[in-house]
DNA sequence: CCATGAATGCTAACTTATTGTCATTTTGGC
DNA sequence: GCCAAAATGACAATAAGTTAGCATTCATGG
């Protein structure tokens, strides 16, 4: 999934005991949106923690103009609402159902209760800021660094590999340009450029890596910083 | 400071009681630094925490071609080290003393041990990890949305606010460029851009904002989303 | 299987940014 | 006060990105 802030960190329910996930789902409902509904709005003061069981949903803001800037698409297990919960932030970002999707909701008050009877949770929640932290400003780095195309062949190859699927990548070139900050045009020709080189091919809405060994050789040339590997822990 | 990652955040000491701060530091020791001295180094697997007692440290990391690309630069009551504490990462920085410098480092057995005597602890890291994860997105929804002289102004005001003395901002058009992924040559012509329309004066590595009043009535035409105002409490 | 909307491809004129080079100004140490 | 280093200013040639418009391809639902 196009994604700035969750890519490549785990599930919530990746970092603690399963008991304590089930108790903090236990503290919430499951609520059920149909496509388009605004599950929460910019601005908002009502803090809670949410979390996908089935569907997407959009996060991203509205700008004055109307426009919409998606910063990231969740899908099952992936949460939102931490902002609210442990940075006394209202929402931060407006987040809409993609499609009909089923969502967590736990109000802030059954989140505080559990933190001091189940540490995990607290860790849990600081481990994955942390690596969205660590995600964000690894980002940037390859922006600041990378030629365009570099970057965005890195960062489709890592969608990739996030996805397990490592063959393709659903993203549309709109939804790329977006995450760039670069105009569709722009982002189109470095595609193109990649696809002369071999490296890609686009689809419609995907895009395909006839090569995945060819396209980690070639970007391996252009290792600007010492790579890093997480060595996250689960709960045991 | 110049800085991504700090960026409008509180201190550690900020956001948890006097007494649990005094422990964490006694866990460590008060070691002092050249200027130049290689404080960290990417990639090391030295887990612990770190915080500027006095001096100054630069965050960043070094390219390929031998560049260094500042992502932070780091003051007094500032603090790093949490990636390699709570998200199992090797050092993700190299951090080098800019000034001769004082750094409590406290070894991540020490801090690990005071997390369950001290939840506060943990808390504060989680408010201070998600308050930077908010400005690094803020900063990057700004960066897509707006133009960039706009978006450069909003920053040097931004951090004029911060440091409390809101008619100047010690900071060069280097760092400025690198900040913001362009070259000094562009940002020298938005800043030009800037002055000739009376927002900021241009200084030997400063910026003065001889109107205070007018740069933020300027800055709010350019809202593109609405503005957020964080609450973080202190330990009570 | 056809109509429709969504996504992509392509082009041209225009704007902005970069690279490289050198002059000027400022700061700080001797 | 003088000198060297750091920071800024300026400029031209080149490269890259944007906007706007329209053609083409693809997916989906009658």
């Amino acid at each position: 999934m196009l994604d700035l802030i969750q890519f490549g960190s785990p599930k919530l329910s990746d970092l603690m005991p399963a008991a304590s996930y089930q108790k903090l789902l236990q503290g919430g409902r499951l609520l059920h949106y149909k496509k388009g509904a605004v599950v929460h709005q910019r601005g908002d003061n009502k803090p809670g923690l949410s979390v996908v069981q089935t569907g997407t949903v959009e996060v991203g803001n509205t700008g004055a103009d109307g426009s919409f800037l998606v910063t990231s698409i969740m899908g099952p297990g992936q949460c939102f609402g931490e902002f609210t919960l442990f940075a006394g932030l209202p929402r931060t970002h407006t987040i809409t159902a993609a499609e009909a999707s089923q969502i967590h909701q736990i109000p802030a008050n059954k989140v505080n209760a559990l933190l001091t009877d189940e540490p995990a949770i607290a860790k849990a929640f600081l481990t994955l800021s942390l690596l969205r932290t660590h995600g964000l400003l690894e980002f940037f780095d390859d922006f600041r660094r990378l030629p365009k195309a570099v970057h965005i062949a890195k960062f489709l190859w890592s969608m990739a590999e996030t996805s397990g699927k490592r063959n393709v990548v659903y993203c549309r070139q709109q939804d790329l340009a977006f995450t760039f900050g670069l105009s569709r045009v722009s982002i189109g020709k470095s595609l193109k450029k990649l696809q002369d080189d071999g490296l890609i091919e686009l689809g419609y809405g995907c895009i395909h890596f006839p090569d995945p060994a060819k396209l980690e050789h070639w970007l391996s040339k252009y290792q600007e910083i010492e790579p890093l590997t997480a060595n996250w822990q689960g709960p045991g």
